[in-house]
DNA sequence: TTACTGTATAATGGTATGATTATACACTTG
DNA sequence: CAAGTGTATAATCATACCATTATACAGTAA
């Protein structure tokens, strides 16, 4: 029996920060940054070569992920290196995986 | 080891997919609404009071679940039943509200 | 210091999203 | 048939998003 059911209403600035997390993973390059990323830690010129685009889109979408929880950064001399900041949420993108691209179980 | 760093991108066309069906539930009132789901199959006008905006506003946020796979409709005599469409989109809504709503177990 | 590399931010303009309003459609009941 | 209920769609406008371009900032090397 869900929460839901039982009378236990999600908050709406619950329902509201989660949707907005939830929103910065739901944009291909993001989603692509964050599939790339997978466990590992990625310097920013890596994820541009890896990824695809300019540096300053990489960077732009590299900071809604960091603002939004999603990505942590650690700075080592003039490099920026990202990573996913958690295990749930790295469970999540694999399960987003399964959910979407089951031909690429993680 | 992650599909990518064995050398196995995920093709353009499905991270595209996925981040709109992802998309798709990154909206506040869509993500109250497939909560307030649950397992359950509702029909529009209890989603309309559950969840408490305009029966139009509701008709189109559902149109956007469905139309990307996330919801299954059934009707019967002049009302709609909405649904999750599956259980592994289930679980995924689950495993959301664990990353982002802790204190809203499943 | 200057020059260079790596990263972030600002400004711009085109496009997409979303709530509201009004209306249309489907079905049922009288 | 008409009237009523439940749902979907269309039109509108304000806002948010996104890629591009240019520029700024931080760190390194000479």
């Amino acid at each position: 029996m869900s929460s839901e059911q039982m009378g236990l209403p999600i908050k709406d600035e619950d329902i509201e920060r989660a949707a907005m997390s939830i929103k910065a993973m739901a944009h291909p390059l993001r989603l692509r940054i964050l599939c790339t990323l997978g466990d590992r830690e990625v310097s920013v010129q890596e994820i541009v070569e890896l990824v695809g685009t300019s540096q300053s889109n990489i960077s732009q979408h590299l900071a809604i992920l960091r603002d939004k929880g999603i990505l942590a950064s650690r700075k080592d001399a003039n490099r920026v290196y990202y990573r996913v900041s958690d295990a749930r949420t790295l469970r999540l993108i694999s399960m987003m995986k399964d959910v979407f691209c089951p031909a690429f179980g993680s």
